[in-house]
RNA sequence: GCCGUUAUGGCGGAAUAGGCAGACGCAAGGGACUUAAAAUCCCUCGAACAUUAGUUCAUAUCGGUUCGACUCCGAUUAACGGCACCA
């Protein structure tokens, strides 16, 4: 009889056989196909792994230990994504330093993860608080500074009060701040921006070039919001003078529909004609109001439409010639299109509320809808009507012709615009890389010189950011006053820091040649391992992380640093684990399940095997604590097969179907349907008593990926060998399908019995076969529909 | 409002190409072993009627296409995720 299987001993048995013995590390090989498997790596917070770690890594944990069985040289590399608030604000909390809060949360991660026996290389690991890791953040910002893509400017930014800090658009969605969940206010503020607007085309162009599942791919097209239509140049007029004003609109076909102008409270008008304007107090005071409305406000006034019409402005249609006043409204925004609109009340619903509500006219110039009552925007039918020269077209007509009218008066060309907005790039706060600038008084803003990167993030007891938002750093004048490498003068570095997403967005490309002190990617280990094969992670990053790690890919392929556009081939995403509750597993529900404790009293592989077989990898899953027991029950069964191994009669279990069935599920993320085949295959051998030598060593092969290491130990004992030096067993095609095969037979579509034949009887034989049932006695057979091997449905009469 | 995803037993979930609905697991019930319990092993397990066979209903709701629909089409409802006055 078998001991029993001593879990806390052979766990850790293993993993010390692993990680002594460098087992997973690997260099390159040309003897041997490389495969890339990447996990987004760890922030390392205070509060340790928890299921979500978990879940994310064992599906790629899966997938590198099978493709090392199937003789690829794999790279599975971890890393700690260190810089940012959260660790910067418990420091300030606890009254310890960010590099020392760090360096523990390092620490405890690191231990944590070998707990669950992951096979990541040890070797490669990447800390992106690493002055040697950050010199490459550093000098690759520096690239872009080179080539115009990083600039800086006095805008309006979303700024989060309590973190004293300013966010980009992807950290503050719904205007709330990422990290603290404070309401964002606008501040208008010096801000480095990257222009990853220059790349909207190149990225969704990439899409097309990659395998990323349908909803991230969408989620990332509709981010980076491509909108196709047309500038078009309307002449404003005032006592003195004209001003051409350009619109911004994708339904140019409407033009004659367009019964007034829109402006955003910030577009440059106002203030430029201010004299001509003769309402400028009444206006002024409406921009005033406006500014200082928060996001919140704007979003819960959607259906409240304001605005103030610019007296003493008129505007003149191009192509009607008709004369349309100018409003002043903030449900226009600057920072779309041009700042201003076109409005054509008969066919866009936000229109035709300020038109209802300022009672302006509403010209329909699409046949099909009812404009009394709404906005008819339908595109798919109707035709241009009150529209000389278009009308009777389809719109899709109108605006191709639409466009040439205007290109041939000079009044308007064709226009591609994004909802992207450039990428908001410094931080107020200390635990951050420093941007490489100095800015001098003579020569302006200069490039740190290559050769003194990295900038090195000087030692700072009072890390508290500064209630007027300038970077604590800017109190450490010893490190600010420098002198300019251009002239020569006194000149001051650059305070503010870069986001926490800056060392995400390459950290992949380190992995490759993490010690390499010549060059942030050595080109040699690059030609090697190239692009990553399949990328795990979350969803709550498609917008971000996903966006500017593709956005750096690009920019570094420009210059030459990469030779693949596209840094990621396969990506997947898991599904969030939610609380037994189904709610989102959170500290203040008290819902949430310490990954640990699991170990503690189960094993790493039972943790491994729970998460992976609770359900669709792909989709949200609710924890359920009571279901691990039949986990725990399979491995037990697995563990005792040791004493039933004998050879006999193993016709009952298709081996060959098996391996093809958990090979194909591994590789299409489906871990929970693997699994069940394996625990049915343990089912059938248990019904019959015994399993034969080959199907032990089989069966073992295929969970190891799962559970590494009850799996390891059991085929030392058996066969006397390493398992992680086994090969991944092959399936043979021809034993896939049987001689014979059940036919399901239906009558009017409803299952009435099985008939046994021959593999690709004919339909004569099937219902030979279904005579002899004596399920046809008495009946005529009247039709009947045979899909060959599959099933037969009967009409009788 | 727009885009996307989802809806299957008491529960988590299977059903890969329109072809056996409910794999696998949990919970529940029964049996074996045991002084007993736990553990283990075996059996039953969508609902209703009949309980030998069988019949009918059943994949959110309503309709359609088809010999045959969880799967395709049309409408509706609900939940989750993303975007949001984006011209």
């Amino acid at each position: 009889m078998a001991k029993d299987y001593d879990i806390k001993t052979i766990e850790k048995k293993w993993q010390n056989y692993w990680y002594n013995n460098h087992v997973f590390e690997v260099s390159e090989d040309n003897k041997k196909p490389k495969f890339y498997a990447l996990i987004e790596f760890p922030y390392p917070s205070g509060s340790g792994l928890h299921l979500g770690h978990i879940k994310a890594y064992s599906s790629m944990e899966v997938i590198a230990r099978k493709k090392r069985l199937q003789g690829y040289n794999v790279l599975f590399p971890i890393g700690f994504d260190a810089f940012g608030l959260p660790t910067e604000n418990y420091a300030m909390r606890t009254k310890h330093h960010p590099r020392v809060v760090t360096d523990e949360n390092i620490d405890r991660f690191s231990g944590q993860i070998k707990r669950i026996g992951y096979s990541f290389c040890w070797d490669r690991v990447v800390d992106t608080t690493d002055p040697d890791f950050y010199k490459w953040t550093q000098w690759i910002f520096l690239k872009l500074f080179e080539k115009g893509l990083a600039y800086k400017s006095y805008s309006y930014v979303n700024f989060c009060p309590d973190c004293k800090v300013v966010l980009a658009n992807e950290e503050s969605q719904n205007g709330i701040c990422d990290r603290c969940g404070s309401e964002v206010v606008q501040k208008e503020k010096d801000v480095w921006f990257l222009k990853i607007r220059s790349y909207a085309e190149k990225l969704l162009e990439g899409l097309d070039t990659v395998n990323f599942p349908e909803r991230i791919r969408t989620e990332q097209e509709n981010w980076i919001g491509k909108s196709v239509g047309a500038e078009i140049i309307f002449k404003v007029t005032c006592v003195h003078n004209e001003y051409p004003l350009i619109v911004y609109t994708t339904r140019p076909d409407t033009i004659y529909g367009a019964t007034f102008l829109v402006i955003s409270p910030e577009h440059p008008l106002v203030e430029k004609y201010s004299k001509e304007i003769t309402n400028i107090s009444e206006i002024n005071n409406y921009c005033k109001e406006a500014k200082t409305k928060k996001e919140f406000e704007r979003i819960h006034m959607l259906k409240d439409k304001t605005g103030v019409r610019i007296d003493g402005l008129y505007a003149t249609n191009p192509i009607s010639g008709a004369r349309i006043p100018i409003f002043i409204a903030d449900y226009v925004m600057m920072g779309y299109g041009s700042g201003a609109i076109m409005a054509v009340p008969a066919h866009d619903q936000r229109d035709w509320e300020f038109a209802k509500k300022f009672d302006l006219p509403i010209i329909e110039v699409i046949s099909g809808g009812d404009i009394e009552k709404e906005a008819y925007t339908t595109k798919a039918d109707g035709v241009l009507i009150n529209s000389p020269e278009i009308n009777g077209l389809s719109v899709k007509e109108a605006i191709k012709k639409m466009i040439v009218i205007l290109e041939k008066k000079g009044v308007g060309v064709p226009k591609t615009d994004y909802k992207m907005k450039d990428w908001a790039f410094n931080r107020q706060r200390y635990w951050g890389e420093p941007i490489p600038i100095i800015n001098c008084p003579h020569c302006g803003q200069v490039p740190v010189p290559d050769n003194e990167l990295p900038i090195l993030l000087p030692h700072l007891d009072d890390i508290t950011p500064t209630d007027d938002a300038s970077s604590p750093l800017s109190k450490c004048t010893e490190w600010v006053n420098t002198k300019c490498p251009i002239c020569g003068c006194d000149a001051l570095r650059e305070t503010d820091t870069m986001p926490q997403w800056a060392g995400s967005s390459w950290y992949f490309l380190r992995y490759m040649s993490p010690r390499d002190k010549s060059f942030a990617v050595n080109p040699k280990s690059y030609k090697y391992w190239g692009q990553v094969d399949w990328y795990n992670g979350g969803m709550e990053h498609v917008t971000r992380h996903l966006i500017y790690s593709r956005f750096w890919n690009n920019f570094l392929f420009d210059i030459g640093v990469v030779s693949n556009k596209e840094p990621y081939l396969r990506r997947s995403a898991q599904g969030l684990i939610l609380g037994s509750d189904g709610e989102k597993m959170s500290k203040a529900r008290g819902n949430t399940i310490d990954p640990i404790d699991i170990v503690d009293a189960h094993g790493a592989d039972i943790l491994r095997l729970f998460i992976l077989f609770l359900g669709d990898y792909e989709k949200p899953a609710p924890w359920q604590s009571e279901g691990i027991k039949g986990c725990v029950r399979f491995l037990n069964r697995v563990w005792n097969l040791q004493d039933m191994i004998r050879e006999g009669d193993s016709s009952d279990l298709n081996i060959d179907v098996l391996i093809k069935k958990v090979d194909d599920d591994y590789e299409s993320v489906k871990f929970n349907t693997a699994i069940a085949a394996l625990m049915t295959a343990v089912n059938t051998i248990y019904l019959r008593g015994f399993i034969t030598f080959n199907e032990f060593k089989v069966l073992l092969i295929l969970l190891y990926p799962v559970a590494p290491h009850m799996t390891s130990e059991l085929y030392s004992i058996i066969t006397g060998a390493l398992i992680n030096e086994a090969s991944f067993p092959k399936y043979d095609e021809t034993n896939l399908i049987s001689d014979t095969i059940e036919i399901p037979v239906q009558v009017f579509g409803k299952l009435k019995c099985r008939v046994s034949v021959p593999l690709n009887s004919d339909e004569a034989t099937v219902i030979d076969a279904i005579s002899e049932t004596g399920l046809l006695t008495g009946k005529t057979l009247k039709k009947s529909i045979y899909v060959k091997n599959r099933i037969i449905n009967l009409i009788l009469e």
